[in-house]
DNA sequence: ATATATAAGATATTTTTAGTCTTATATCGA
DNA sequence: TCGATATAAGACTAAAAATATCTTATATAT
């Protein structure tokens, strides 16, 4: 019941790009540094965002990733389904024939209900709207950035 | 982001229950059976919804699982949450301290609210109205159920 | 006492997640 | 044109989590 890493990771890095705003190249490097992500598993990440058409990448020397869309038409929910497929909070939501009783499942009802919800939240929220305070992922003192601490161990 | 089968077959165990009121003892074989649960995983999950004092388990012979509430006063998000813990729907959500940048960050604020929105929806679903039409898990035919086909492959 | 049913936790399997590595290709600039 | 640099694409590995089972112990009804 959580959002996996990669999907973490591609919301940071649209994040950065579009603090830069449309059209802008920024290499990947960049934004691995400063959002504190494993350039390898970016690339694969950019990967997935260029195929669903947010970003586009620009191979060869000194070359990077760029927003193809202005920030405020870009949702949360679509980075975000890009990188992990539609958000299906039950097996049943995604799937109704994975359980032969949903066609009279008053559970099934609540997870659509919430599947729905949680999706509309997300799709309200823009990127233009998030990158206008200064947000996520921004390291104070790119140089020192280490990026090397696990990000998160209880 | 998808909720896990040990929390599924939970609610189905309470959903089962809650069909037969509180108080009243139910076998874990037939529960079982009539929610298609592996009967040694729905063992390991009633002690989690006994722990949490949702249910109560009876030892010995004839023994079983019994309510300990009225249905109406237990919510979905109780037993979901029973089994898997406090719904975090990103890792900052539960864990702030997790991301040196949750303090400033927009995205963090959505999740945050996505989050609460989510278990607000949960927490409305109580086991009287859900138990109210025929539902979750009810096996037409009793006597019929296989129930070793896989739920859900793709 | 014995049969039956669950407790508790160890173990095993499978799937998913997370991350890295390798080889190929594209582009810039000397 | 050539070499350096940067990404592409996908194979590969490692770690973690989910799912399920097994084993030994304990409780209870008869
Ligand atoms: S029992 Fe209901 S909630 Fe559970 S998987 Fe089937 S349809 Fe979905
Ligand atoms: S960057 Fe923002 S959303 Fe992402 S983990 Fe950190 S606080 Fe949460």
């Amino acid at each position: 019941m959580r959002l996996t890493r990669a999907g973490e990771y591609g919301i940071r890095c649209v994040q950065h790009l579009a603090r830069h705003g449309k059209g802008t190249l920024v290499s990947r490097k960049e934004i691995a540094v400063r959002t504190d992500v494993p350039p390898h598993f970016l690339a694969k990440i950019a990967q997935q965002l260029a195929r669903a058409g947010i970003i586009e990448i620009q191979q060869g020397a000194n070359g990077g990733y760029r927003l193809l869309r202005d920030p405020s038409g870009i949702t949360l929910l679509a980075v975000i389904e890009a990188i992990i497929g539609e958000i299906s909070l039950n097996d049943c939501v995604g799937r109704p024939e994975s359980c032969h009783n949903s066609p009279l499942c008053t559970v099934h009802l609540i997870w659509n209900k919430a599947n729905q919800q949680l999706r509309a939240t997300l799709q309200e929220a823009d990127f233009a709207t998030l990158a206008k305070e200064e947000s996520c992922c921004l390291t104070p003192f790119p140089e020192t950035a280490g990026h090397k601490e696990p990000i998160g161990k209880k």
